[in-house]
RNA sequence: GACCCCAUCGUCUAGUUUGGUCCAGGACACCGGGUUUUCAUCCCGGCAACACGGGUUCAAAUCCCGUUGGGGUCACCA
């Protein structure tokens, strides 16, 4: 395949969605895939609904996912600019060239008619297009007509236009389904469909991969590309994400900001992985590194049926990533050493849990866990914290085999199974009932804070109510 | 409503191009069991699908038609 070209172009009005996030990573990964470029475009057409702290949202979402784009807003390229609010010069240029083949005229007709227009084909149950009320004025009278006008493209009457979707395969529209498009607002702003095609072209985009929901614009697009004499890329519509009712993915069906991952402690890679897998496959292999990912990405891989967000496997998978995360990168995120987190990864799906399994570590104060510390800081479990101490505070190496070693003597001295020693000792030092194993966690805590811990547990043990009689 | 797309376990999906090797495989979730000092990991097992109806064919999850269902689109939004 000869390097392709492709560009994620995100309307600048919220945030990086989940939806956006998955067209972004299909496109990088073809133009990685085959070593082409992939560029950033930023469509703020619509002045109103667009902020520069929705392309700042947008651009921390990429780069918190590690999608990097070669042209952009930030690093430019040789098609710049990449915001189109910035492109009018180039806009007004190709719609002169479309006066200029009589490919474009003017429409008068106003919000009014067009709304009485539209209500009158849906009630006689057809597709509600343009009827072509002003296609025939003649272009002379255009100069003396002071009334406000759009520019509207004109579409043949019959013939069809043929979509050859890479995923979806050859979709065939009439071209009198289509009507007369405006491609240039009364105030002189160009439309979407108009833009897009000029910006594709002029950036050598080779393959526009987007969500499905732009299918229906896409032979509205061919046919401005026709009538601009030029040829249009390849196109690929991947299937849009739905929540689990089937209906298509909002805020109501949890959180939708690529971001709010990050805050749940989500990691990058795992979301890769996972907005990979939804929509694409490879056989069945479900964990795959980003190498991994640009090595087997294809869009035949790719389905064509709508797949439904299920947090619960990105949990799963953020779980996998967790345990395959070097220690030291996630020691640097919470602040842990390697060894405790050693001790915690396997354990903790997310980095939130990671951080709030891992608090008796970090914090000087334990919170303890009443039914904790009732069931086994009491009179019974004295002699073997008592026990323990007196054996672990003479130690001269403070590690997990000489730990273990030292409680298994206490063990046999004692008559004790390893639960009864393990789990008193458990509560003492991290106030709960559940953690890593008992040596790993007295030895990635330290021998200080073990041994206060410990001295405090046999002081809240000895201050136990004794057991009834 | 019209136009377009889609249709395998609850969910993500393999298998459909080149019909037979599929009484349909993997993963998540769920339910059992094992390992284990707790939890988790790990291991073993279970539940569970070709939407329906017609064709074509010796043979269909795979091809064709229809039905049903779901999704998308019908702006001087993108």
């Amino acid at each position: 395949m000869t390097p392709p070209v492709t560009r994620f172009a995100p309307s600048p009005s919220g945030f990086l969605h989940i939806g956006g996030a998955r067209t972004a990573l299909f496109c990088w990964l073809l133009a990685r895939r085959h070593g082409g470029r992939f560029i950033l475009r930023i469509e703020d057409t619509n002045q109103e609904k667009s902020t520069d702290e929705s392309i700042a949202a947008i651009v921390e979402g990429m780069r918190w996912l590690g999608l990097d784009w070669d042209e952009g807003p930030d690093v430019g390229g040789p098609a710049g600019p990449y915001r189109q609010s910035m492109r009018k010069d180039i806009y007004t240029e190709h719609v002169g060239k479309l006066l200029d083949t009589g490919h474009a005229y003017r429409c008068y007709c106003t919000r009014e008619e067009l709304d009485a227009a539209r209500e009158q084909c849906r009630a006689e149950g057809r597709r509600a297009i343009y009827q072509g009320t002003c296609r025939n004025i003649d272009p002379a009278s255009w100069d003396g007509d002071e009334r406000p006008y759009v520019w509207r493209l004109r579409v043949p009457l019959d013939g069809e236009v043929v979509v050859d979707d890479l995923v979806k395969g050859p979709v065939t529209f009439p071209n009198a389904e289509l009507g007369d498009m405006v491609i240039v607002r009364s105030n002189g702003d160009p439309l979407y469909n108009f833009v897009v095609v000029v910006d594709d072209h002029t950036m050598n985009v080779t393959h526009v991969v987007r969500g499905d929901d732009h299918l229906a614009n896409t032979p509205k697009q061919i046919l401005i590309y026709n009538a601009l004499g030029l040829t249009p890329p390849k196109f690929a519509h991947v299937p849009l994400i739905l929540g689990e009712d089937k209906k298509r993915l909002s805020k109501r069906h949890g959180a939708t900001n690529v971001m709010s991952y990050s805050e749940e402690g989500y990691l990058p890679d795992a979301m890769v992985n996972f907005l990979a897998r939804l929509g694409w496959s490879h056989g069945d292999q479900e964990l795959f590194t980003r190498a991994e990912l640009i090595d087997a990405f294809s869009l035949e891989g790719c389905g064509k049926s709508p797949g439904v967000w299920n947090p619960g496997k990105l949990l799963w998978t953020n779980h996998q990533w967790m345990m395959r995360t070097d220690s030291a990168a996630l020691a640097e995120q919470v602040g842990g050493s390697i060894e405790q987190i050693d001790t915690l990864k396997e354990r903790a799906r997310t980095v939130v849990e990671l951080r709030n399994q891992g608090a008796f570590y970090w914090n000087d104060e334990i919170a303890y866990e009443p039914r904790a510390t009732k069931k086994f800081l009491k009179a019974a479990t004295l002699p073997a914290l008592e026990a323990s101490l007196a054996a672990f505070e003479p130690l001269p190496e403070w590690n997990e085999a000489a730990l273990e070693t030292a409680a298994k003597e206490v063990m046999e001295r004692l008559e004790l199974g390893m639960g009864k020693i393990a789990q008193p000792l458990r509560v003492a030092v991290t106030g709960t009932k559940v953690s890593p194993g008992i040596f790993e966690t007295l030895s990635a805590l330290g021998r200080d804070k073990s041994i206060t811990r410990i001295k405090a547990a046999i002081d809240l043990a000895q201050a136990a109510p004794a057991p009834a009689p």
